[in-house]
DNA sequence: TTGTAAGCGTTATCAT
DNA sequence: ATGATAACGCTTACAA
């Protein structure tokens, strides 16, 4: 690449110091009007723009934070991604994005990437398996934010939904219409959320006094594939359940596959409810009932916590609090009519 | 955030000089055996990264690049932003997104924050406004890489589909149907995919003899709302047409929304087939017909394409060619049988 | 008010 | 094979 105008250009053009010069074009410290106006006019006639790198060398600070999530293509992470990055840019911060795909191995070289790249903080949705080397870039200093999944024993601020409150409204919703089989495709084993989701479900099996029957939990990996093989199993079962729970969106994509090619009757033969609240939702036919994650609140409320978190280091931390917002039942017709 | 290991700190545990330590871990130049045991073990010991921010300062490159698009949210272009990124990680280099939102001001501010963090390269889905200003970039030695659009008379490598053959395919399967008005919601005036998409409409209906009547062009903005009201606008008329052809992702579900809200029937009433084909497209009801960009794909080429640019700055460049890959329309339901 | 010089963490040059 | 030393572009004591 072509030289760029430095400093140092500026400087010379203008007849001044470099000390000056940055002092004019930062605007602090002392300088006369006369010296102001001659940085300003070499700047503007030599198309002076600072370089942020080399600035952040000296000042120890990149603007820039990395974020960490499993999947951009999924609509909960896109959603998410475009809240964290409108805060972020409104305040000066560029936005490095990495998908781990919910790889422990790709996660970890993505957090050594950008630890080697000296981002100013993190925002991480975990997947399984690097607890402790966060725990130790936490410890070291690094200003981080968890979101859509805590990590227990690790004191950082987290934004979170009431996963198993989503959950358990839901079921509870399919129960209180009547249905008494209700299947469960689960996320990633290992994952937080996961885990509360499952347990919702199961609570609100329980308060009403019908049975976790384990035929009707199936594991699936928040993929679409997998959920579609889950579900036609379902389908396949002697006596199938009569409502399906699917716990994301891209998972309720391949259920929704599976029910359609198998032609089944949504939800006269089978009542469903989705984790998440994609934009096609209102679009599938009958229009889909979800769980609805406030995904770009999420965002925002992550992004705006790790700038506090970059702006306090080096302060006494308070323990940080979890954030966690309510997840909402939208009811449309999948999930059956109240009888 | 804690003083991190330096290369110092390493050359003094090992006993070597700094350069000694640089050439060991960097892998270049001479050194004995036993310095590079030294070394490494130091390193180890210290938990040594390098901090490529410093690197980059000394040899000019920071192992990032810039993506501009409008709007991670749109289908098409998380897929893209997809492709670019495990391209770019796979090179060892990090991404970093910004979404321009189709405003020129929100683009020309990030193109400057990326020149400034200084970037090795840009890939950019340009929206109106900043032609002068690429090009500038570009002149000025960037690596520059546009995808999804072209700029007429800026020469670097542009990565798109053909988007006039894909519209003419669309349209004319859906003449060949037996429509014979056929309305048409059109893009973001100014860009070239709204322009080339509806020049393929008017090339089908005018290969087929038809009228290009004014009253069945609305124009959109490559949004959902007002591609909303473009089909209600459509439905009220005394004369609707009878397909509608729509001309991205989001506003196929603006349309669809509307068409549901009205309770008109697909496709007796009015058949659709809309540009971008998102996983939602097969659970509508009727099953939407697409036209496919193979966005993922162009993100791939694009990056890589990037990247052979980054590698041969300096070198006479041969003038650059475009990569025009070939849209499929994919017909499922929405479109209509053919009589 | 202004300028000199040191330093941020690397790598490249040049002696040794 | 090794190590001073300078340089990358910027900020910031400190001195003038």
């Amino acid at each position: 690449m072509k030289q760029r105008t430095t400093l140092k250009d500026v400087a010379k053009e203008a007849g001044v110091s470099v000390t000056m010069a940055s002092r004019v074009l930062g605007n602090y410290g002392y300088f006369s009007e006369e010296t102001k106006s001659k940085v300003l006019k070499a700047a503007e006639k030599l198309n002076y723009r600072p370089n942020i790198i080399a600035r952040g060398l000296r000042v120890r600070e990149t603007k820039a934070i990395g974020v960490i999530i499993s999947d951009v293509l999924s609509f909960f992470f896109t959603t998410l991604v475009r809240g964290i990055e409108d805060v972020a840019n409104q305040s000066g911060y560029s936005v490095i994005l990495c998908n781990s795909d919910e790889d422990p191995k790709k996660e970890r070289s993505y957090l050594s990437a950008l630890y080697e790249r000296g981002v100013d903080g993190l925002i991480v949705s975990p997947s399984t398996g690097n607890y402790s080397y966060l725990k130790k870039l936490s410890r070291g200093g690094m200003p981080l934010v968890l979101v859509d999944r805590k990590i227990r024993g690790l004191a950082v601020p987290t934004v979170i939904v009431d996963n198993e409150a989503g959950s358990y409204e839901a079921v509870n919703y399919l129960i209180s219409s009547g249905h008494r089989r209700i299947g469960i495709i689960t996320g990633l084993k290992g994952v937080m959320t996961s885990e509360e989701r499952l347990a919702g479900y199961k609570r609100a099996l329980k308060e009403n006094g019908l049975p976790v029957d384990e035929k009707l939990i199936k594991e699936g990996d928040y993929r679409r594939e997998k959920a579609k093989e889950a579900a036609l199993e379902f389908l396949r079962m002697k006596n199938p359940p009569t409502a399906l729970f699917v716990c994301n969106e891209p998972m309720t994509s391949g259920a929704l596959l599976a029910l359609r090619e198998k032609k089944v009757k949504i939800p006269e033969q089978m009542a469903i409810i989705g984790f998440d609240d994609p934009v096609w939702a209102p679009l599938t036919e009958p229009a889909l009932s979800t769980v609805s994650q406030p995904s770009y609140a999420m965002g925002t409320l992550a992004c705006q916590t790790l700038l506090k978190e970059i702006r306090q280091t080096g302060c006494t931390k308070i323990s940080p609090e979890d954030i966690i917002l309510k997840p909402k039942l939208i009811i449309r017709e999948s999930s059956g009519e109240r009888p």
